[in-house]
DNA sequence: AGTTTTGATGAAAACGTTTACGTTCCGCCG
DNA sequence: CGGCGGAACGTAAACGTTTTCATCAAAACT
C-alpha cells in the first residue's frame, strides 16, 4: 500500500512501458496498440493514479478552467447566474473558479489580477470594469467576456438584458390595461441595468403617453428604498394609477408600503417590478415583472467565451442582447396570467 | 512592447541578478541586500511580470486554492453557502473553485477526483458522501471538510446543522402554543437533514405529547410535494390543528392548498417550515419557520478546513454542530415576532 | 529479395518555478 | 596573518507532465 501519490512514472513503470506511452494512452492521442493500452490503463487504476493539473497546465498552458469575477454572491441573480455558468462549464469538461465579494475598485482589479495563469478564460460583472480598467488589469491573452457592460469594444465582448425592451414593453402594457399614469422607481444610479430601465420608461411613456408628465421617484434596488418610494408616491395628488418598479425587491417593498395604507394592489392602485425573482411568484398579489432568464445569460457567456479560446476571435459582434419577457401576475390589474415574448432576439 | 508574457528569467535579465535572486525578493524570503530587492522590483514593474501559478504549485505542491463540492447550486441555500465559504477564504488569500450540478454518485466522484492536484482542501456536501466513497476517491493527503453528513469519522471532520434540536424546538412551540395535534411532512427518505428533522419531530411529540398519535406524511422537499401534502392533511378528520413541514418550499406549497380550500392559516390551521428562505418572510401570512445561518455554515467549514491543511490535524472533534434558531412569524399562531436561540452551541 | 513506408515505442527536452547547495567575498578573531 | 563564519548571490536539480524526435520492427511495395 503506497501512500505517496502516484505518478506517471510509477504508471509506466507499472505497465513496462514508457512515460510517453502513458500520456499517449491516457490521452487518447492514438499511436498505441490494444495491448498496451489495456496494460496502461490497468496500471493507472492499480495505482489510483490522476494526473497532476499543475505540471499539466505548466507545459501545455491550458488550465481547463474558466473564471468568474462577480460583484457580490448575494441574491438570486448571481446564485442562479453562476448556475448557468457551471452547469454550461460542466458540459464542456472546465472547472469554474469564482471570485466574489468585492466591492471596491481595488479589490475588483486584485481579482482579475489574480486570476492570470489561473484560468484560461474570464467572465466579468462589475460596475466597476469600464475600458480603462480591462486594458490595465487584463492581460492581454486571457479572452474574457463581460456581462451587463457598457463597454462596446471588439476585444471584450459583452452581454447585455435587453433591459430598455423590457421596460418598455412592461409600461406599455400598463398603459394598454388603462392606468393612465405611471410612476417610476429608478435603481442606483450608477447601475448600468438601472439606467436603461429608466430609459425604456421614458421611451415608452414618450411613444404611448407623450401628453403625460413623468414621475420619477429614485431608489436603490433595495426592498427599503422601494417602501421609501412607494410612500412617497402615497402622498402624490393626484395619486398615479400604476408604479413600475425598476427591480422586484423595491416593488416588494413598494407593495408593503401600500399594504400599510390600506390600499388594494391592483385596486387602487397598480405594480410592476423587473427581474421576476422567485419572491415574486408568492407575494400576495403575485407580482407582474420583467423576467430575464439569468440561468440563460451565464450560458451564453460561457459559450461566448469558449468561442473565443477556441480561437474565434472577431467572429461574433461584440454586443449582444438577451431579451426579456413580460410576466402577467396579480399585481398589474390584467387578470389573465400569460407571459408574453417581447425580445425574441436571445443570444445563444 | 513584448508581447509573450514575462517570466522569472526575463525579470532576472532585466535586473541582473540570478532567477534566485529574484524568487527571492519577490516571496520576501530576505537573505537579499536592499539595492538588489529595489532592481529586482522595478524590474519586474516594469515588465508586468506575475509569477506563473502552475509552475509554482508544481514545485510547491500548493495552490491556494480550496475546492467546493456541491449537489447543485439551485435555490437560496447553496448560494448563501458558498457566499459564506468565499468571503471567509477571501479573507484567508484563498481561491475558491466550485462543482455542482451532479446528480448521481457518479458524477460526484468524478467530481471529487477532478479537484486532485488543483486544489489545497476540499470542502464537500454531497448525500452521495460515504464512507465508502471517501475512502476510494479521495487522494489520502487531501483535507476534507464535510457538510451535512452521517459520516463520523476522525479522518473526515464534518459539520452539521443541528436538524434534531430545532425540529424539536418548533414542534414544542406549536404544541406550547396550544395546538394538540402537530402533523409532520417529510422530506426525500435519503436525505440526511430530512432524517434528523424527523427524528426531532418523533422526540419532541414523544417528549411533550405522549398520548398523542404520530402524524407523518411523506415529501421530498419541493413545492409540489408539499402542496398534495397539504390536500392530504385536508382531507384528514378530525383535520391536525398544526403542519410542521421538514423545509419551507413545501410549507409554502401547503399554505397554497391551505388557501384554495378557503382555510384560514393560521386561524383554521398552523404552519411552519424549516430553513428560512428569503420566500418564508414574504408570504402571507408569513411563514413560522428555523433559521439556519448558513453563511456560518460556509465560514466554519472554511476555518475547519484552512486548520486542517496547516497540520492541526486531530485537535478537534469529528463532528461540529450549529444551532438552529426558531422564528416565529404569523403562520403559526403566536402573535409575537420573535427569534428565539434554541441551541447555543455555535460552531467556529 | 531489397527497399521503402508505416506504425509503435522510448529518450529527452521543455514548461517556470522553488530551493538545496556551492561559491565568493568580507570582516573578525585568535 | 591564517583560518573561520556568515551574508549575498548564483548554479543546478527537482516537480510531473506533454511533445518532438529518433529508433526500430514489421508490413508493404517493386
Amino acid at each position: 500500500m503506497t501512500t505517496k501519490k502516484a505518478t506517471i512514472k510509477d504508471v509506466a513503470r507499472e505497465a513496462k512501458v514508457s512515460i510517453a506511452s502513458v500520456s499517449r494512452v491516457l490521452n487518447g492521442l492514438g499511436g498505441v496498440t490494444a495491448d498496451t493500452q489495456e496494460a496502461v490503463r490497468q496500471a493507472a487504476a492499480r495505482l489510483h493514479y490522476v494526473p497532476d493539473s499543475a505540471a499539466r497546465s505548466l507545459i501545455t498552458g491550458r488550465t481547463h478552467t474558466i473564471g468568474a469575477v462577480l460583484p457580490d454572491l448575494y441574491g438570486e441573480f448571481f446564485s442562479e447566474l453562476i448556475r448557468g455558468i457551471d452547469l454550461a462549464a460542466r458540459a464542456r469538461g472546465l472547472h469554474l473558479l469564482v471570485s466574489s465579494s468585492h466591492d471596491g475598485v481595488e479589490d475588483a482589479a486584485a481579482a482579475v489580477r489574480a486570476m492570470r495563469g489561473r484560468v484560461d478564460g474570464l467572465i466579468v460583472l462589475s460596475q466597476f470594469v469600464d475600458q480603462a480598467f480591462l486594458e490595465k488589469n487584463l492581460p492581454a491573452d486571457l479572452p474574457a467576456v463581460l456581462l451587463d457592460s457598457p463597454v462596446d469594444n471588439p476585444r471584450y465582448p459583452a452581454i447585455n438584458i435587453d433591459n430598455d425592451a423590457g421596460a418598455q414593453a412592461m409600461v406599455g402594457h400598463l398603459l394598454d390595461v388603462g392606468h393612465a399614469s405611471v410612476a417610476f422607481i429608478t435603481g442606483p444610479s450608477g447601475n448600468f441595468d438601472a439606467q436603461q430601465r429608466e430609459k425604456g420608461y421614458r421611451a415608452a411613456m414618450a411613444a404611448h403617453a407623450p401628453h403625460m408628465p413623468l414621475n420619477i421617484i429614485a431608489g436603490d434596488f433595495t426592498e427599503e428604498s422601494g417602501y421609501r418610494a412607494g410612500r412617497e408616491l402615497l402622498a402624490q395628488r393626484p395619486r398615479p394609477q400604476a408604479v413600475f418598479a425598476a427591480n422586484d425587491m423595491m416593488a416588494v417593498g413598494c407593495l408593503y408600503a401600500f399594504k400599510e395604507a390600506g390600499l388594494d394592489v391592483p385596486g387602487d392602485i397598480a405594480l410592476a417590478g423587473f427581474d421576476d425573482i422567485l419572491i415574486a411568484r408568492y407575494v400576495t398579489p403575485a407580482l407582474s415583472t420583467v423576467r430575464v432568464s439569468i440561468t440563460d445569460l451565464g450560458k451564453s457567456a460561457l459559450l461566448l467565451l469558449t468561442g473565443l479560446m477556441e480561437g474565434k476571435a472577431h467572429t461574433s459582434p461584440a454586443t449582444r442582447t438577451l431579451g426579456c419577457d413580460v410576466v402577467v401576475r396579480d399585481s398589474c390589474g390584467a387578470h389573465q396570467t400569460d407571459v408574453a415574448t417581447i425580445n425574441p432576439s436571445r443570444a445563444g
